[in-house]
DNA sequence: GCAGCATTTGCACGCGCTTGCAACAGCGTC
DNA sequence: GACGCTGTTGCAAGCGCGTGCAAATGCTGC
């Protein structure tokens, strides 16, 4: 059975040719050079040794002035770039870091990975992105990925893994970040919003613009961080003597606002009143009442949501919502990546807690 | 001057006390295990040889089912994943592809982003996702970085390469696909959209509508796609006997949009039907329309976009617009990648049209 | 029992790179 | 002039893996 093999290898082999002979006569026809230059060829073209090549591409080396410039020189003619597969390979630091993220086409999660991708690169590190849309074990998956690559850290931006996958990934030596996934486990660096306390102080803005008959509308996905502000919402209005109408419907998404709102709407005693768990959701739930149910925003319905979407602060929804801080996530998990790189043995298990801020639109009366 | 050494440097050297022992004896101390499992190790553990758990997980090797077995056993007691970067070294193919996107942070970028990364891990590969939001010449940095990183192939979704870089990235053996950035380049492989068809199309509906006084509006990127888009849309026009009114502002963006209803609304002559170079471009019109000028849409403006976003079927817009074919265009990508490994001589430069079907909605009149 | 064959296995080399070590060059000092 | 010191350079080992080749193994048929 001949073996596998794709042309890329094949143009290698043109060197081989000169250990053993009588291959790659006939593959020397098909492809004339191999694709990369190497560090042995800069060197040769430099008139120096090989480990000088290197050591001019690795910052802090020991390398003379006049060796570095005739690497750089002969470099710069062949077109060499360091092999990062290679470097990683000896220096066990790959610089890849492993996004981990699901329905990264809406809007939230879109700008997170949008920042986390900027903070990497000004960090010197690169993104690899894993989608986990398909399946459930998924996540589990996409870590295993993650390890094939020797990524030096994955931060996960949704769904959850086993705890014996974290071990793994712990035990392998990847760092790991978990954004807004609410949990108790020890090991990875946890970011997580005051989404309780967020959500209570939402109750006093309802309440000082007049509302008494409040409602939460949330999604079934049961994420902890969603879970938390229907929680954090609902006790801060029972601290004030009020009830709250829960309502749960389908996954995060625009189309389950515009359900949510269907079936609140249509409630013996309308709320007056309605907090979303997501930006999503509320626009979608702001769209139903209007154009379904007639009903004036904020006139007769105060809406807030959650997370600050660019579309939040469109003039058809200009939604007074709570603020992701999209960019402080990023700034602090990239920051952890590099302080742990610098010193292991403490700081490893580690979590921050980030505040919401309120961006006051005209949602909600007064204000 | 003492070298630098990473923490997991060090932990990687108390294999090599074997050979040199004077070595890392004060090192023990500090690490006690290296991060990653070898195939050496799981070769150990089965009692066969390394090269029999290289063969168990190369597809399409000669390896006995009982050999197999025991390796399989080994690999999973110990955790062995095999290592990805030294394949790549190997076989000259690292099965990372580049993603290079500027302002993924926009919904039909996001969405391309999620449906290549989806049919990618489909066909074995991963994407690694450069972010060029920074400065101008950063496509030409993020090609670097891809060949650095050994990338079997980039795809570029935003920004233009200059022509050396290609060059340089079609030398190095990179395969090179370039979405919606029409362009005469030979060597990449080329997918775009009948825009100008597509836009022409749209002066007929508008006809149909009743409209003569059409507009286009337009943002000032002069990206080779919205500029189709403008042209086509004038051409069109003019075929038919009428002009059109053509601003164009600022970036492709919701608050671009805006700024242009400001311009074409407060014309002596007001259009009664613009067709705006993107939704987003168009939601921003249609929000300043109706709520700055009370301009009731479809009556008395009829509304089209580019892209079909998920907002352009919220009930805020209804936009009409034209679908992107994110799926196909993930799919002819991909594909095309597939195919390249195979066979290489032909198909290298290549070049696809896709159409953009046109999505009604109440933002025209009629349908 | 042995030649002939197909299948499996181990050896050894090399992918491109980093880096410890030793050798070496230059230079000031006693 | 010998010595020590600092800064630079080449050597060679090795990161974890794939794979050609040859040796080994198992099996069939005479």
């Amino acid at each position: 059975m001949p073996p596998f093999m794709g042309h890329r290898r094949l143009a290698h082999i043109c060197k081989i040719v000169q250990f053993s002979v009588h291959r790659s006569q006939h593959i020397r026809a098909i492809v004339s050079q191999k694709p990369f230059v190497s560090a042995q060829e800069v060197a040769e073209r430099a008139g120096v040794s090989r480990s000088a090549v290197s050591r001019t591409f690795t910052p802090g080396a020991s390398v003379s002035p006049e060796t570095r410039r005739k690497v750089v020189e002969a470099a710069e003619a062949l077109g060499y770039h360091v092999n990062h597969l290679a470097r990683g390979l000896m220096r066990n630091e790959s610089g890849i870091v492993c996004l981990i993220v699901s329905e990264m086409g809406t809007p939230y999660r879109s700008t997170l990975i949008r920042a986390l991708t900027q903070q990497l690169q000004n960090a010197g590190k690169i993104a690899m992105l894993v989608n986990t849309d398909r399946s459930d074990g998924s996540v589990g998956l996409a870590l295993r990925q993650a390890i094939r690559y020797r990524a030096d850290a994955s931060i996960i931006l949704s769904g959850m893994p086993d705890k014996s996958i974290t071990q793994l990934c712990l035990k392998n030596g990847q760092r790991l970040v978990l954004i807004n996934r609410d949990d108790d486990q020890e090991g990875p660096f946890r970011i997580n919003l005051n989404d309780a306390v967020a959500a209570g102080r939402l109750v006093t803005a309802f309440l000082r613009a007049g509302c008494r008959r409040l409602a939460f509308a949330n999604s079934e996905a049961g994420t902890p961080s969603l879970m938390a502000r229907e929680h954090g919402f609902v006790a801060a209005a029972k601290a004030m003597g009020l009830e709250v109408v829960v309502e749960r419907y389908g996954p995060t998404a625009y189309e389950s606002g515009r359900v949510l709102a269907q079936r609140l709407l249509t409630l013996s005693e309308r709320p007056d009143a309605v907090f979303c768990a997501t930006d999503l959701i509320a626009c979608g739930f702001m769209d139903a009442a209007r154009h379904q149910f007639s009903v004036s925003i904020p006139d007769q319905l105060c809406v807030a949501g959650f997370d600050d979407i660019e579309q939040a602060a469109w003039s058809s929804y200009e939604l007074t919502t709570f603020a992701q801080p999209v960019e402080a996530i990023a700034r602090e998990a990239v920051r952890w990546l590099g302080r742990v790189d610098a010193q292991d043995p403490s700081a490893r298990d580690h979590s921050i807690r980030l505040d919401a801020d309120l961006v006051w639109r005209s949602s909600i009366r007064g204000g």
